[in-house]
DNA sequence: GACGAACGTTTGTGGCGCTAACGATTGCGC
DNA sequence: GCGCAATCGTTAGCGCCACAAACGTTCGTC
């Protein structure tokens, strides 16, 4: 036990890490979502939309890991990307458990578009902070991302 | 197959600023509440707790303000922390739409215990950084959130 | 005394992360 | 072959969190 009395530091809001980031990222997607939303999207469709352009068609199951969208809820967002005509989910043949998720060229078209918004987005976000500042920041949170990963998903390309 | 050569780089998904800070929060939230919620506490009670320790007695919306809790949230945290004996809300005589919020002895103490474990899940949550990453990457993050406040509440105290 | 604003409160909404369960299918051990 | 565990897509539901809307009470001001 340490008893100091008066151990509160003034500010001491202010300096927890913890609640530095949740701010931070919480301004990062209210900029992120309100610019998809003009455009009737989310974070998930754009998240979707890059993994499918990244490696091709792949599983739901795939799609969930690689995007860290849970697969209860991927099936709505593919439902809503099928809507849209940007994503077709076909039965795979080989393995009849699974649907094959391929991207249309509309959905080439709205990834461009939304990656667009997602770009001018992250620019305004780190607008305050100078070239190398941007950079050193992205290290630092790409290395406590590494570090703090939820369990599964290792090394496969 | 091969796709068109202004596509999507690679691993563009980990190299988005919004996402990354996502991630990172995410974990700092989860290692801090998983503490927190092993002494039956949440985030918001640290949060208030730590403001009335700081400043004082307060009303319900300046609470709100200073930690970001919502007035409509704020009713419920309150609630919990009397319950548990930690504060006590009494009408303020020279304002009666008012309550004056007063934390009590046994706040102090649950102040204490819940400090402790906070900062241990700031250290765990920083591991992967050396002293001088977490300084930075502190500074780094505190430009983001001054720069990106919310409307309201600006200057004085 | 009327009016607009602030305060505390209740109620509701939507996103998000996550769990539980189920039917269909697969691969594996035997 | 056959049973069994595991995987996949899907539905349903929970809890946390940020936020909006509305209401009665009270204050300040005119």
């Amino acid at each position: 036990m340490s008893p100091a009395p008066e151990d509160v530091t003034p500010e001491r809001l202010r300096t927890i890490p913890s609640r530095l980031l949740a701010g931070a990222a919480a301004a990062g997607d209210r900029l992120v979502n309100e610019r998809l939303a003009a455009e009737g999207a989310r974070k998930w469709h754009f998240a979707v939309l890059v993994a499918l352009a990244e490696t091709g068609p792949a599983s739901q199951s795939e799609l969930s890991r690689r995007t860290g969208v849970y697969r209860s809820d991927m099936v709505a967002v593919l439902n809503e990307l099928a809507e849209g005509g940007y994503l077709v989910r076909d039965p795979d043949p080989v393995d009849r458990r699974r649907n094959v998720i391929t991207l249309t060229p509309a959905g080439r078209d709205r990834l461009r578009q939304l990656d667009a918004l997602v770009t001018t987005a992250q620019q305004d976000l780190l607008a305050p902070l100078s070239p190398a500042e941007r950079a050193e920041l992205t290290r630092l949170l790409t290395l406590l991302d590494t570090r703090h990963r939820p369990p599964h998903e290792g090394g496969h390309a």
